[in-house]
RNA sequence: UGCGGGAUCGUAUAAUGGUAGUACAGCAGACUCUGGAUCUGCUUAUCUAGGUUCGAAUCCUAGUCCCGCAGCCA
């Protein structure tokens, strides 16, 4: 049961290596990943599922998939079917324990009977108003309810018959009887048990009340033998409710929770609130847009599980709140990307090269290495004709200083192909616009003929224009225009926080032929440019989503000179 | 002016009384048939003020600032 040293220890495996050392729970580490399935998952749920089913596997223990299903007004089987998806793509197992709260709903009813019985909770028939009156303030200590007296046996007989369905929503509650004038405002008699008409995607309609989080969710840990419940940190004051009942009722064990602060992202939102308003509102086209912070957003962008889980492990897991950088997610999805992508080659804005000295018909194959840094994934073959595309970014009538690209009367590298020399330049008559370039190419310098060892300052990526084909190209941006978007929606309306430029749609681009075979999930790098992957939504075109750029040194130059 | 938490380079996270470290970002350079990748170097931090101690990010005292809590949400 030792952690492998080879991962980062944070305070929550330091209190589990102390518990082990003391023998708590006889050594035994059991988690769990709770959900409320009305949403789909996000990246700072990831970073909760890395830390529970990562702890299971460290300790040897086990992670529960337990879905908390107490609220069905706002929730729905499709929430549960792409929560269960995502989980797994992300490469975790829950084996035999996939439970859900409501499996539980007959066991915590007679938990809460117990209560009463032991005097320990009452029936409230307050409406919600008065019971946010009687409440009291963060100042100020409640008031007890009138209600908060009634006999056992009258209890009883109206929780039974809150069951059954005799009320209306709202006209009672059933209520733990603790402290009206706590400090901690969750000890002031929290409700237990409401009643909701209201179809369940799991009980239909077998219930009209449904238990509370606070009431449900340490008996459910508790239940199911859990070790250590791990939630965030705004659960710290509830702490000592979860506690409570768990000292009140005949529990096979007493879970210990500990807290965590939440995973926030700059440029990005991870309130299922903002979530959902976004695709409600079309800001995006669905919960798997790939401008959307949701695992499945991420995944139909091109992120790897490989690169969101090393992330999940750098960002740490601590008490204090914080906002990691976007920087640092896109560092490990390059990385990882870089390790494995195939390379090709594809055109964005196309230019139209002539190479003067290369006849028409006359086609020149040539070996691409699929990836420089690993032969064993292959090579292929490109050719090389009299009519190229060239990327419009790679040209510069009038280059500055710094700029090693093609540009009148100099030369440049094709990648995998000669040394072209740009002779002269085509323009529209009327408009004033490049429409060609018109070059030569040196037969002497063909890629790997170690012949000729001219250097040139740039090799540029390019497509001979009767072998590519077309394509559309998605490029992404942040969804947002500021860092922290949650803080600045306090005072400005959504829509003026939108990145107006977080979609790009290019339509007159050009890729290799052998991208009309890929699949979406299978992400390529497009040379000198950045990662792209087809886009899962199959509308008979070839779209690729942009996963993220290379880094572009070049970029910052021109950045930096302005 | 209640209760519960938290404060370490720009960001995130380590150091459990003993050299303030790591990663990302930034800057500079090397290398390169991807201005990619890789490599090298550099800048930058313990909220404040006292105290304990040979020695304090860590312990004590007093402040300051930030976050959370008044759903029949989770």
């Amino acid at each position: 049961m030792e952690r492998e040293n080879k991962i980062q220890g944070n305070f929550i495996t330091n209190i589990i290596d102390n518990d082990i050392r003391n023998n708590k729970n006889n050594g035994k580490v059991v988690t769990r990943f709770p959900p409320e399935p009305n949403g789909y998952l996000h990246i700072g749920h990831a970073k909760s599922i890395c830390l529970n089913f990562g702890i299971a596997l460290l300790y040897n223990g086990r992670c529960h998939l337990r879905f908390d299903d107490t609220n069905p007004e706002k929730e729905d089987q499709k929430y549960i079917d792409a929560i269960m998806t995502d989980v797994h793509w992300l490469g975790f197992d829950w084996g035999e324990h996939l439970h859900y709260t409501s499996d539980y709903f007959e066991r915590l009813y007679s938990f809460a009977l117990t209560l009463i019985e032991q005097g320990k909770a009452y029936v409230c028939s307050l409406s919600p108003d008065e019971i946010r009156k009687y409440r009291g303030t963060l100042t100020e200590p409640g008031i007890e309810s009138p209600y908060r007296s009634r006999s056992i046996v009258e209890n009883m007989d109206l929780f039974q018959r809150m069951r059954s369905g005799e009320f209306e929503e709202g006209a009672h509650v059933l209520r733990a009887k603790i402290d009206m004038a706590s400090p901690n405002i969750a000890l002031r008699d929290p409700t237990l048990y409401r009643i909701k008409q209201a179809h369940h995607p799991r009980t239909g309609q077998k219930w009209t009340i449904y238990p509370m989080y606070d009431f449900s969710h340490c008996l459910s840990d508790a239940i199911e033998g859990i070790t250590h419940s791990i939630c965030t940190l705004e659960f710290e004051n509830n702490r000592p409710l979860y506690d409570w009942f768990l000292d009140q009722l005949p529990v096979p064990c007493h879970p210990q929770q500990i807290e965590f602060a939440r995973l926030n992202l700059t440029y990005t939102v991870m309130s299922k609130r903002i979530l959902l308003k976004l695709v409600s509102n079309g800001h995006v086209s669905g919960w798997d847009d790939p401008r959307m912070p949701t695992i499945a957003g991420l995944r139909r962008r091109g992120y790897t599980k490989e690169a969101i889980r090393m992330f999940c492990e750098r960002i740490g897991v601590a008490k204090r709140d914080s906002m990691v950088e976007m920087a640092l997610l896109e560092h490990c999805l390059r990385d990882d990307l870089n390790t494995r992508a195939p390379r090709v080659m594809a055109v964005l804005h196309p230019i139209k090269v002539i190479i003067l000295n290369l006849p028409e018909g006359e086609v020149i194959p040539l070996q691409a290495l699929n990836h420089p840094e690993k032969p064993e994934m292959g090579d292929r073959t490109i050719y090389f004709s009299r009519e190229i595309y060239i990327d419009q970014e790679d040209f510069m009538e009038n280059p500055p200083k710094k700029f090693y690209r093609l540009s009148p009367g100099r030369e440049v590298r094709l990648r995998y192909a000669f040394i072209i020399k740009c002779e002269s330049i085509i323009k529209d008559q009327q408009t004033g616009d490049i429409t060609e370039l018109h070059c030569t190419y040196d037969p002497l310098t063909q890629s790997g003929s170690g012949a000729q060892d001219r250097k040139v300052k740039a090799t540029i990526h390019w497509l001979s224009a009767i072998h590519a084909i077309p394509a559309d190209v998605r490029l992404y941006d942040t969804l947002f225009n500021v860092e922290n978007p949650a803080a600045a929606i306090e005072h400005e309306p959504l829509e003026n926080l939108i990145n107006p430029k977080s979609l790009e749609v290019l339509t007159t681009c050009f890729v290799e032929s052998e991208l009309s075979q890929s699949k979406p999930g299978v992400i390529y790098q497009f040379e000198r440019i950045g990662y792209f992957c087809l886009d899962s939504n199959d509308s008979g075109k070839l779209v690729f989503n942009r996963t993220v750029s290379l880094k572009d040194q070049w970029a910052k130059i021109q950045k930096q000179s302005m």
